[in-house]
DNA sequence: ATTTGACCCTCACGCGACGTGAGGCGCCAG
DNA sequence: CTGGCGCCTCACGTCGCGTGAGGGTCAAAT
């Protein structure tokens, strides 16, 4: 019962190489060799190749397959636990990857041939994604999952303001308010009303030129947008205010209108890990929402009041953009305890 | 609007050493170098980088993206195709892994820590399929998909025909015969009644005395199995034969018990394909069946007319194992235009 | 003017599981 | 004794970089 290697190769279905293999790397050493040098396997030695083959039939690593089998009592369960949870990631990612390949497929085939170069600008904005977003940020983000219709949607708004800015249309005007009030109501959607993504995707687009290109996103176009943003709410101020108070506001709301992102976040995340309000995170951050609230209103009590009573009463101001009842309920809260406290 | 490698890296996530390997094999080479040898990218640089990423993050090879990015018109849609495909297959081979040693696992955790040879045993039997198998085959195979418990009726009957054995039983005795029966019958339930997987399975374990001894189906086991199944048979011939008639077929019978299953895999591919029973395909078949008659049960045709009855009014010979109806009529009419042309 | 420290260069080995020769011996049949 | 097959060792190639080693470059701080 002494095999060579080719026959036992013939009988296992490896090549002689990878037998060779083995035996370089001390996984499978024959136990004998023939006056000429011939590799002798043994029964045992058939029976070790066998297991080797049903722990790489596994996906376990020749490494891995040498220690195991070496020791006396192998912690079997735990070996194979980590086997499972890494083919279940891989699966995970290649499923996930086959799906964006089918989605882009299908754009090739319905959008008949566009140019490799259209094709290459979404693709390349998805990889972008995947640089910025952790893969269960993605999951969340349905502008990363947005089909054909959605980017459509975008690019018509970016046309459109385009046009105003061709035009030279105020950002104050009611087209531009209008279209403001579209692009942000998409936009909270296509952020699932995250602030913390909302906020990555800025930091995203502040950093690379190329991805605004892709969408054709000009910084000209994202700064317009937000300027009309800005007056879009501030026609709701309007009538709570005197001049005065409206007129500082005019000047400096503009300018604020990317601090709050990162605050909404904040809030956002407070409130999920159940801080409560009374805690010191939540009033550091009740100090920084009303230092900016300071910075276009001033610091006089009664103009705030009035802001707050306009943010209740008018309904576009109510259903504020990544703001819920609950953050609202909750910075409340916070601010109330930290001018008790 | 020069960029340096690590301001390049940085802004694309990537490394400088990936950088310097891109150069390395021309995929991406910078289109300057400063005076000191410095790498300069520029913008063109930059935006092949980003169709280079965005390839990559579809599993694409370095060597493919550069052949397809160098080509002036690219295939997009066969590419896409083909990657589609080859994510596929990878997907289908994990999951199969995965649920694999899913069942494994729960084997392990359930059974206490089973020793880890049994373990191994069953694994090896798995590998050993897969070496016989195709794939698709091992989808339609019960056996490989067998649960615990289907293992362990197996090694119910192992033990019961062992037990058989110890004690000299015969063959021809009526435990023996009931168990071939069972042991036939659970065999056609675990190849899904396809004759040519059983055939597959036969090789196997006729090539690999190792597979036998994972279920302890010894040589001396399975010829008693064989020998008993052919009496179990036998028994019902026996009223429709003469003496003379019965003691020619009980000797050569038993013989012949391995020639069907090749038999009855060509008969059952015929039909799947379609092939009409006057070809010359089926012709050749019905005569090779008609010999194998022939050699248990002489040459009288009133001999086979009685083997025929039989066949058609035992319940048990009729519900003859891995051959349905159709596989019946289609052989009487290979038979038959036989006989007639 | 020099030193520091961050950045850049090339060269070259390493991984993992073998494939693929090249060059040379052993063994058996004709 | 010769041809053919199987075996041996040695060694480079694969793929996409990681990780140093050993040494220049450049701007700012001393």
């Amino acid at each position: 019962m002494l095999l060579r290697v080719g026959e036992l190769a013939r009988r296992t279905g490896l090549t002689v190489r990878t037998l060779h293999h083995y035996d370089d790397i001390g996984l499978l050493k024959p136990s004998t060799r023939s006056d000429a040098g011939y590799r002798l396997y043994r029964r045992q030695d058939v029976a070790r190749l066998h297991r080797i083959q049903a722990l790489r039939s596994l996906g376990m690593s020749l490494a891995d397959i040498g220690t195991l089998l070496d020791q006396p009592s192998p912690p079997l369960s735990t070996v194979i636990e980590r086997q499972m949870r890494l083919l279940e990631h891989q699966i995970v990612q290649k499923t996930q990857l086959r799906d964006r390949l089918a989605n882009l497929h299908r754009q090739v085939v319905n959008g008949e041939e566009p140019a490799m170069d259209d094709w290459l600008k979404t693709l390349e904005l998805m990889t972008m994604y995947d640089r910025y977003f952790s893969p269960e940020e993605l999951d969340r983000l349905p502008l990363y999952q947005a089909d054909n219709a959605r980017w459509a949607e975008w690019k018509d708004l970016v046309k459109e303001a385009e046009a105003l800015l061709q035009q030279g249309t105020s950002p104050a005007s009611s087209e531009a308010r209008d279209l403001a009030m579209r692009w942000m109501a998409k936009l909270e959607r296509d952020t699932a009303g995250d602030p913390a993504l909302l906020e990555k995707l800025n930091a995203m687009h502040a950093n690379e030129p190329d991805a605004q290109e892709q969408l054709g996103i000009s910084t000209r176009v994202s700064d317009f947008v937000m300027q009309a943003f800005a007056e879009y709410k501030l026609t709701f101020y309007r009538r709570y205010l005197s001049d005065a108070e409206f007129d500082l506001m005019r000047e400096n709301y503009p300018q604020c209108m990317h601090e709050w992102p990162p605050l909404m976040a904040r809030l956002r995340q407070l409130l999920e890990q159940g801080t409560r309000p009374e805690e010191p995170a939540a009033q550091q951050l009740a100090r920084e929402w009303l230092a900016l609230l300071q910075r276009f209103a001033g610091d006089d009590p009664a103009t705030h009041q009035k802001i707050r009573q306009a943010n209740e009463q008018e309904p576009a101001l109510k259903d504020s953009t990544w703001m819920n009842d609950r953050m609202k309920d909750y910075l409340g809260q916070a601010v109330a305890s930290l001018t008790a406290g």
